[in-house]
DNA sequence: ATGGCAGAAGCATTCTGA
């Protein structure tokens, strides 16, 4: 089963892009951020005549998420609220479409587009702070409904410096400051694993270029785009794939698509209960 | 320290992103 997050900044201006990378990697899952169009004006047909089902959480101009499915999304979920018992006052977190959860195949599906901060001094700092302490609350909860779990997007971090194409430059500032690196860890805690680690150790991997200075030109790149597994997943990974070659068409996403490759074949209650089939981390 | 570039809204310019 291969599952995908892209944020495309923009489904309307991208979705040929789109649409033609779906024909290629044929995805069974594809989850967007940035949509930037609100429900009523998503162009759901060519994903649906694809033979694609779209759950869709978005608002005008900005933010927004979508998830794109072969098999249709069950137990759709969308923001926050009702979800969490994070202590942050969920009001300010309803205006912002952030997040959308379906469950598939067994997998609960966790797509999220985490703020970005702006700056340290930035009160969008904080919010993205608090964000994140209400998506580990968020994870808790599903945590206790003993699910597998997929969580995927941009997230707007870089959880370590060989996900930054120069550290010394850029470490301690936005989406790489160490209290953002912990937000991000509790809420991995030890349940979630990043996919791409288990196959690449080392650094000069790259999923988002910024638009300015030629920075694709200059591979002058960020790892921000993530997929996290259940650790019970872990030995069903077959593998995990950043295609940067979106990010030098015509008109790009600043950010390129992330996926990985599960082998669910064989998943039953056994396969839970058998301690060798989980990796040590 | 600031700007570079891109998209949406909407028609000049501002807001936001990362």
């Amino acid at each position: 089963m291969l599952i995908a997050t892209w944020n495309v900044n923009s489904i309307r201006t991208r979705l040929s892009q789109v649409i033609d990378w779906m024909k290629n990697f044929n995805p069974d899952i594809l989850c967007l951020q940035e949509t930037k169009v609100m429900d009523d004006s998503f162009p759901f047909e060519p994903f649906e005549t694809l033979g694609y089902s779209v759950e869709v959480y978005g608002q005008k101009s900005y933010n927004g998420v979508a998830i794109i499915s072969k098999i249709k999304a069950e137990n759709i979920k969308k923001g926050f609220y009702g979800y969490s018992d994070c202590d942050q006052n969920i009001e300010i977190f309803l205006d912002q479409k952030r997040l959308i959860s379906a469950d598939i195949n067994g997998i609960k599906i966790i797509n999220v587009y985490v703020p970005n901060g702006s700056s340290l001094e930035s009160s969008k700092y904080e919010y993205k702070i608090n964000w994140l302490s209400c998506l580990a609350s968020f994870l808790d909860k599903q945590e206790n409904n003993g699910e597998l779990i997929c969580l995927m997007g941009d997230f707007n971090i870089a959880l370590s410096n060989l996900d930054i194409h120069d550290p010394k430059k850029y470490e301690g500032g936005i989406m790489a400051t160490e209290k953002e690196r912990n937000a991000l860890n509790n809420v991995l805690k030890e349940r979630l694993i990043d996919s791409f680690r288990i196959f690449e150790k080392n650094t000069g991997h790259w999923s988002w270029w910024d638009y300015r200075n030629n920075a694709y030109e200059l591979n002058k790149g960020w790892r921000i785009d993530h997929i996290y597994i259940s650790k019970e997943l872990s030995s069903k990974l077959k593998s995990c794939v950043i295609d940067s070659s979106p990010r030098g068409d015509l008109r790009p996403s600043d950010h390129v698509p992330v996926m990985i490759d599960l082998d669910l074949s064989g998943m039953n209650e056994d396969f839970f209960e058998d301690e060798d089939n989980f990796f040590e981390i």
